[in-house]
DNA sequence: ACACCAGCGTGAAACGATTCATATATGTGC
DNA sequence: GCACATATATGAATCGTTTCACGCTGGTGT
């Protein structure tokens, strides 16, 4: 059915082999038979059969990008930054979705590992470390993405969610908050846990202030409307005067529903808002929101890179692990007039 | 380094057949005999390499969906549609971003075709037709997918824009709206285009009606507002009250912009407003806004059963085009009271 | 006792590219 | 004219699966 080798070197008149060094190392070969040989795969429309370079290679020329989520723009940009800096090496990024399941994740996992992948960046589901370890002893290398310290044994890039949370805590306290909320769930996410964390260590340092959770089922929009509608006869029955909440699009849906309700909350004046991401809605919120910003494209395009040491990590080394520093990005929602 | 069905059958005391076997058909092989391979299997560690399997089938299991913009969540959906589909036939869904660029789309599209995908699923940049007439002469299928009956050459999936934008405008028509404008650009996005043509046909059968152009650059939030600051001494000055916007991110940000600026313009009653798209944020806007629906998962669901079509097609018969008809959802941001 | 069949297994050939040891031609220096 | 290096080309072996034409056993029916 499809063109090979073996026909475009009878066509050009020369060895498969010398088709192969056409392709593979021109300069080898004298110019007149690159010539010859361009012409006839031209002519006959070959296209080189990835399976079979690959078999004998050992090894795709693929990496694969397992995130739990291609909707959160987060992740895309991640993904944009590892696919620049992955093709500076000749490489191809698979871009797979586990939706949070680790069934999903599974498969996925079973595929890039049947496909030989030279390498695997993973942002994993709870638990289940051992599939990966495994993985990795069969040869190919593994490196967590915005996923950290907690997992010594594989590289890692994350960022400091600890800071984070502290850093958007503290901006509320800076300016003179003290009953603080955080929105946000569920728990047992990492991150989620990580950034509650860090607001909470931020507030005991304060001997005044106060922090309380209000839990979520998911990251959205809609989850965030929720809690707002439940936060608005707290916030003046309570004195709650400022929000920390685990991602932009919670703040998104707190800030609307504070603002839109009969009787409305004033943004910052009332209560002071942060979020976390610093997606481009954030910017264009009603009330633009502060959010505290990670570096994206940098974390893909670290792990790429981490990626390429581990493949060739003596065994004695330890996996490194690369934490960035979030970034607090001051809009109006947090400071008044 | 990597184990093979080789040593898999030295272990099991078996030939390498009939490890294949055990693999594929493992019910002509008896019990006891699976169940020897099944543990070689386990204990070695064995995982079978997809691409000497793909060498010797000639054919990948994977198809390939190439979009022109992954962070645009109604590709995102018409991905997870196609994801669905495919895994009953078995297949896996390989998702790339062209950007909107035709050298990223060339590059996917070659490395598609080496790796010999099953099929491609293709939402094209313009023009430059003629490499996809060139990889379906190779034998493999393609489905064009948001792109419809101007290339009658391939099998398509569309959502008929021209009757989306009719859609639109006649609502507001019937709103007792008479002076409406279109924002949405550049036109020579076949979308856009037909959107606003659409638009047009349904304002000329109203004679007292009239129709103004508002052009953009590209269709996001911020071209939205920046329309919208333009458009909102307009509505006052010439009478301008209804809007159709060319999708939902120029929708929002139009809205945003009419609401809160000094002097603020109330929706709907001073003007009403239709988006296209439906995407989330749409429902949860400020003033949840009036939006055109299309069947995003079905439009991947279908373009994979299309996909299958094509691949058995005889020569003689002309390839299919499914077109779906878009639905108007009504939101406050129309109707007025 | 014989032919025949079903059930299980076997192992070599094939898929298409790459590699590498080996051949051939061309040139250089003495 | 000879030894030797360089440039260029060859083609068989290899990667790991799947497939397929064939064996081998032990029944069944006659």
């Amino acid at each position: 059915m499809s063109v090979s080798v073996r026909e475009v070197a009878a066509r050009a008149g020369v060895s498969v082999g010398t088709v192969s060094n056409v392709l593979n190392r021109p300069d080898q070969v004298k110019a007149e038979t690159v010539e010859r040989v361009r012409a006839a795969i031209e002519e006959l429309g070959y296209v080189p059969n990835a399976a079979a370079r690959q078999l004998r290679a050992g090894r795709s020329q693929s990496l694969a990008l397992l995130v739990l989520d291609v909707g959160n723009p987060f992740f895309t940009d991640v993904a944009r930054g590892a696919e620049a800096r992955a093709a500076k090496e000749g490489l191809t990024v698979l871009l797979a979705n586990s939706d949070e399941s680790s069934e999903r994740e599974a498969s996925h996992l079973d595929v890039f590992e049947r496909q030989r992948v030279s390498g695997i960046l993973v942002s994993p589901v709870e638990g289940d470390f051992t599939r990966l370890e495994e993985i990795r002893k069969h040869g190919i290398p593994v490196v967590l993405v915005d996923r950290g310290a907690d997992q010594a044994r594989f590289a890692s890039v994350s960022v400091d969610d600890v800071a984070g949370g502290a850093l958007a805590a503290r901006h509320l306290l800076e300016q003179g908050r003290r009953r603080l909320a955080f929105v946000g769930g569920p728990l047992r996410i990492g991150q989620v846990a990580d950034r509650f964390a860090g607001a909470s260590a931020a507030v005991a340092e304060h001997g005044s202030a106060t922090l309380q959770l209000f839990g979520t089922d998911e990251m959205s929009l809609d989850e965030g409307r929720r809690v707002g509608e439940a936060l608005r006869p707290l916030i003046r029955d309570t004195g709650i005067d400022g929000i920390v909440a685990a991602n932009d699009l919670l703040a998104i849906g707190v800030e609307r529903a504070l603002l839109f309700g009969p009787d409305p909350i004033r943004v910052p004046d009332e209560v002071a808002l942060v979020g976390y991401d610093d997606i481009s809605f954030a910017a264009s919120a009603v009330v633009p929101i502060s959010s505290i910003r990670q570096p994206r494209e940098l974390i893909g395009a670290t792990a790429v890179e981490l990626l390429l040491e581990e493949a060739s990590r003596a065994k004695g080394d330890a996996p490194r692990h690369v934490v960035y520093a979030p970034e607090l990005v001051v809009r109006e929602s947090s400071v008044s007039g």
